[in-house]
DNA sequence: ACTAACTCGTACATAGCTGTTCGAGTTAGT
DNA sequence: ACTAACTCGAACAGCTATGTACGAGTTAGT
């Protein structure tokens, strides 16, 4: 699992604590066009191959493996980046201030095309990397949500007799799956922030 | 694809209009344990082999190919099944008559184990046949989440201000979410269908 | 300009899955 | 009891994927 004796990248994964790895400008650059393109063809479906994501990347296959050791190692790569990117998106969004349903409207409109285009991937990584894995890469975007809703339960504006828990799974899914919908075309590009942000806000609310 | 000589069965798919291509009782026994078999090894994932689904149904590979010509019939065929026994569980509810919201409530009981037992199918009957396909084979069962929403709708418990089709992928979507959450032991089984319930209610229902 | 880092194609070993064939044994139905 | 239906294991061919090894070429950085 870590036998590279002169093939490609010396260093794959940059030791949490330690030196940020200093990787050529060329080599960064091809991580890059490998995480993208792993991205695309996961997204295209779970089980895309080594060598089809290589070649999407324009890059010879040794040249992956020589930055992933392993299928697995990828997979767990585009995830941690795509989480990141999407946490980096909604660092400008403040969710913390201002009416809760107002905050949540904010979130939904933010949070739509992020979902959109990483949802795919999470059905291959659900699949490959498991649940726990993934819920636990998934945990501080998880956290804005959860924070948000919290929020506006304590103000009495989100429901309280049912988990805190479930709300965040009720969001996040109907989320998916108004994308999902707005790729079948059962759904307008246009309108589908809109209905989700209608039907999200009155599950999510306390009636009275 | 159909060149059995002497082999196993002499007939996979009944032909549609003709005889009801009558089989050994041995035959047919078999024939359930292997679509029992897929059922849940398809449920574990949705990259279960052949091999595997045979050594579960206790059954010889050469057998299960006797019956299924191929991996994606037998795909197909434990959907159908699936489907054929959720619309069987469903005969029996009333979904008509009574206050719409009634007969939601009724349904989301009734829908609930049904879709708990049968989820994990979905996702690779997706990968394998297609959305189109499962759609297709969907519709009959869908139909009744359409029939009983549309009524609501037109009796103005309903949201109209949405989509038909949306509501409809709500229900499906969170009664998913919620067997899912249940399986993490995030829910408890008891009270998943409640807390269902609620949050269904408030999606659908119009507010005023 | 020099070197280490990096990339490439090709090729190999291994392994798994699919679908089929053969031949012989077992079982159900009449 | 007889036969057709059915089942079984073993073995084969074809394909595809993973991960490694080699050797030679290219590129970035100092």
């Amino acid at each position: 699992m870590e036998a590279r004796s002169r093939g490609a990248a010396p260093e794959t994964a940059a030791p949490p604590g330690s030196a940020p790895a200093r990787r050529r400008a060329d080599a960064e650059r091809n991580i890059e066009a490998i995480l993208e393109a792993a991205l695309v063809c996961f997204g295209r479906g779970p089980s895309a191959s080594m060598t089809e994501i290589a070649r999407t990347a324009g890059v010879g296959r040794v040249t992956l493996y020589g930055h992933f050791p392993s299928r697995e190692a990828l997979l767990d790569a585009v995830v941690e980046r795509s989480l990141a990117s999407a946490n980096a998106a909604l660092d400008d969004l403040d969710v913390d201030s201002g009416p809760p349903d107002e905050a949540l409207r904010r979130l939904i409109a933010s949070s739509w095309r992020i979902v959109d285009r990483h949802r795919s991937l999470l059905a291959a990584a659900l699949e490959h990397l498991g649940s726990d894995r993934v819920r636990e890469q998934h945990a501080s975007v998880m956290s804005r949500v959860e924070r948000l809703i919290a929020r506006g339960q304590a103000a009495g504006v989100f429901a309280t007799d049912v988990p805190l828990d479930w709300l965040v799974t009720t969001f996040y899914t109907l989320t998916h799956a108004a994308a999902q919908a707005a790729d079948d075309g059962r759904l307008t590009p246009e309108t589908a922030p809109a209905v989700l942000t209608q039907t999200l806000l009155r599950a999510l609310t306390s009636r009275d």
